[in-house]
DNA sequence: TTGTATGCGTTATCAC
DNA sequence: GTGATAACGCATACAA
C-alpha cells in the first residue's frame, strides 16, 4: 500500500506529523535518536513515499527540468540527452523530454505543458527563428538554456550552447578548396525554421568566395533519394560543361544525410575519393568502417549537454536563491573536431 | 507573471472559482455564453495556466509516466523513447525519461523517483534478473509493462513486449549452419543482469546442437578491444588444430557490438565473406555501406514502444476506472526482420 | 526536542 | 447557472 501518508507516519509512531517532515528531509538536529530510529522503523514498514505533488504545491519548486529536442531518433539528440541526464540526476532533478519533431507548432504546445509542470528549468533545441516563441520562458525569469541552434534573436542574456559551426566549416573549406577541388556542393536537410546547417553552409561559401570556387547549396527538406540522386549528378556532370578542371567536394551537413548521400553516391555508380570528395558532419564514428573511412566534423553533442546542463543548474541555483537566474547566464562555443580520412 | 491562480481570475472576472475551474476543464454545459466569454478573456489577460502539481494532488492522477531505458545513446533505446512518446504524447501524458546505464542499483533509485512522482505507468526495459526488484510497483497495482528483456521469474499478469529473440536465431543459425560453416562463434555483451543477448545465444547454440557444429561464446563484458582481438584470432586460428573445414560463422549479438567486432577484425586483417562470416543484430542500417553489407537481423524498437505505450494505455483506463490495470495484461512477440546481405 | 495550525492551488460535493 | 467550502499531503511559522 503506496497511500501511507505522514499523518499515518506520525500516528502510527507516536509523533508529530513536523516530527516526521523533518525526518523526511533529513532534518535530523532536532529530534533525539529514539524518535528517529522509531520513524524510521514505521517508515520501512508502511513503505511510505512522499508524494511529489504535495511537495512541489507546498515549496512551489518541482525539482523537475523539462528537455526539448529536435528528433530523439538522432544520435545527436540521444546523446545531448545523456549528457544532460549525467549532471542533472545526481543533483536531484527529474527529466521531462519532449520531442519537437523539428515541428514549431508541437514545440509551442510542449513548452506550454512544461510550463503547467512547473518545471524549475528548460533545455530546448529551439526550431523557431524568432525568440519571440520563447518570450513566455523568459518573462517568467525561468532558468533557461538554448542548444545546438540559435533564434535570431537571440537576446544576450539567455544561456546558450553551441558548436563553433561557422569556424570549423570556413577552416575546412578553406584547406580542402585551396587544393585541387574545383567546386563545392554542400547538402542540408533543414526542416526546422532555424538550422545550424545554415550557418555551416555560410562557413563553406565564405571559404569558396575567398578563394574564388563555383559554391552550390542543395536542400533537401522533403524530398527523396532519387531526387539527391538527381540533383548530385547534374553537379557532378557540369565539369564539360564550364571547362573547369578538379574534382567536386561534397559535403553533407548533418549527420542523417550522410546516410542518404551515400545511398545516392551508390546509386550513381559514384566512388569517393577517385570521382569526388566527401565530407560530412556526424557524431558517431561509424563511417570509418565505410570504405576507407569518410572525413567527419564531429560535434560532442553529450559534451554539450553537460555544459547547458551545468549552467541550468546555475540559473536554478540563483532562482532558487531569489536572485535573477539570468545573471549567470553564458554563450559557449564548442568545438569541432576534425576526423581525417581518405575521402577527400 | 505566470503566477496568475484560479482565483485571481475568478475575481477579475467577476466569478467564482468554481466556475472558472469548470471553465479550465471545459465543462462549459453549465454556463453561460457570457461568462465563459468574460473568463477565456480575463485568462488570455493573465496568461493564466493551471498548476499541475494542485491538480495531481487533488485528482490523486499525475498524467506522467515514466520510462526506464538500459542505455539512451544506444539507438535501440532512442527508438524504443520515439515510439512510446508518439502515443502517449498526444493521448495527454508527459513522460519522464531515465537512463538506468544497464545498472541495477541506479535502476532502483529511478524506480523510486518515480513512485514519488505518482506517475500513472511505468514502462521498463529492466536490468534485475528477478522481478523482486519489481514487486513495489506490481503491489501498487500500477499500470506497467516490460520491454525488450524479462527477469526470469517474470509474472504472467504482467504485461510484456519482447522481440521474437530465440526462434530467429535459432532459425537463421540453422539456415546457416547446415551450409559449409564448421562453427559459429557467437560474441555478447551482458553487463546487466538479464539481456535479451542470452537467449539469442541460446537460439544459435540449439542450432549448432541439432546441426553438430561447434559453438562458441564470447562475452565481451568490460574487456577492451585488443582482448575482443585476441578472442576472435584464436576461435578463427583454431581450424588447423581440430582438421575441420570449412569457415567461422560470427555473430554479434547487438547493434553496438558490430562496432567493435569491425576494428577487430581490421585490426586482424581478416576480411568478410571471404575470411569467415559475419551476422550481426542492429537497429540501424548504416551497415549497409560497410563492403557489400553486413546480414542484419533487426529488430523494430519503434514498434516495440508503441506496442507497450498503447498496452499502458489501456491499463491505465482501467486504474482509472477503478479496476485492475493488469486484468489488460498481455505479452507480445515482435517479429525479428532477416535483412540479408553478402557477409556471410 | 516536539507539536499545532495554516495555506499552497485545485477539484468536487453540495447547496442555492 | 452559479457559488461556498472542504479536502488532497506536505512544509513551516509559531508555540510550548
Amino acid at each position: 500500500m503506496s497511500k501511507a501518508t505522514i499523518a499515518d507516519i506520525a500516528r502510527e509512531a507516536g509523533v508529530s506529523v513536523t516530527t516526521v517532515s523533518r525526518f523526511i528531509n533529513g532534518n535530523y538536529r532536532k529530534m533525539s535518536p529514539a524518535t528517529r530510529l522509531r520513524i524510521q522503523a514505521t517508515v520501512n514498514r508502511l513503505d511510505y513515499t512522499p508524494r511529489a505533488s504535495a511537495r512541489q504545491l507546498r515549496r512551489g519548486q518541482s525539482m523537475i527540468v523539462g528537455v526539448i529536442v529536435g528528433d530523439i531518433s538522432n544520435v545527436f539528440s540521444s546523446l545531448l540527452f545523456k549528457g544532460i541526464y549525467n549532471v542533472l540526476q545526481p543533483s536531484g532533478y527529474d527529466i521531462m523530454l519532449m520531442n519537437s519533431n523539428n515541428s514549431v507548432d508541437q514545440e509551442k504546445d510542449e513548452i506550454e505543458r512544461l510550463l503547467s509542470q512547473q518545471v524549475d528549468g528548460l533545455i530546448i533545441q529551439p526550431n523557431a527563428c524568432y525568440f519571440e516563441a520563447y518570450k513566455s520562458i523568459s518573462t517568467a525569469h525561468l532558468p533557461l538554456v538554448m542548444v545546438d541552434r540559435l533564434t535570431g534573436d537571440q537576446p544576450h542574456q539567455i544561456s546558450q550552447v553551441a558548436s563553433d559551426n561557422f569556424d570549423s566549416c570556413f577552416s575546412l573549406g578553406s584547406k580542402l578548396l585551396s587544393g585541387p577541388y574545383r567546386k563545392v556542393v554542400v547538402l542540408s536537410r533543414v526542416l526546422s525554421q532555424v538550422s545550424a546547417q545554415t550557418i555551416r553552409a555560410e562557413g563553406f561559401e565564405r571559404a569558396s568566395q575567398a578563394l574564388k570556387k563555383k559554391y552550390v547549396r542543395i536542400e533537401m527538406g522533403d524530398h527523396d533519394g532519387s531526387w539527391l540522386s538527381k540533383q548530385i549528378r547534374k553537379e557532378i556532370a557540369d565539369m564539360a560543361e564550364d571547362g573547369s578542371t578538379g574534382k567536386t567536394l561534397l559535403v553533407s551537413l548533418m549527420g542523417p544525410l550522410l546516410f542518404e548521400t551515400l545511398a545516392s553516391l551508390r546509386e550513381l555508380g559514384l566512388v569517393f575519393p577517385r570521382d569526388l570528395g566527401l565530407v560530412s558532419f556526424d557524431d558517431w564514428d561509424w563511417s570509418q568502417y565505410v570504405e576507407n573511412g569518410i572525413y567527419l566534423l564531429e560535434q560532442d553533442p553529450k559534451a554539450m549537454g553537460e555544459q547547458a546542463a551545468s549552467n541550468l543548474c546555475l540559473q536554478m541555483k540563483e532562482a532558487k536563491a531569489g536572485r535573477d537566474p539570468y545573471g549567470v547566464s553564458k554563450s559557449y562555443s564548442l568545438p569541432v573536431k576534425n576526423v581525417p580520412a581518405p575521402s577527400v
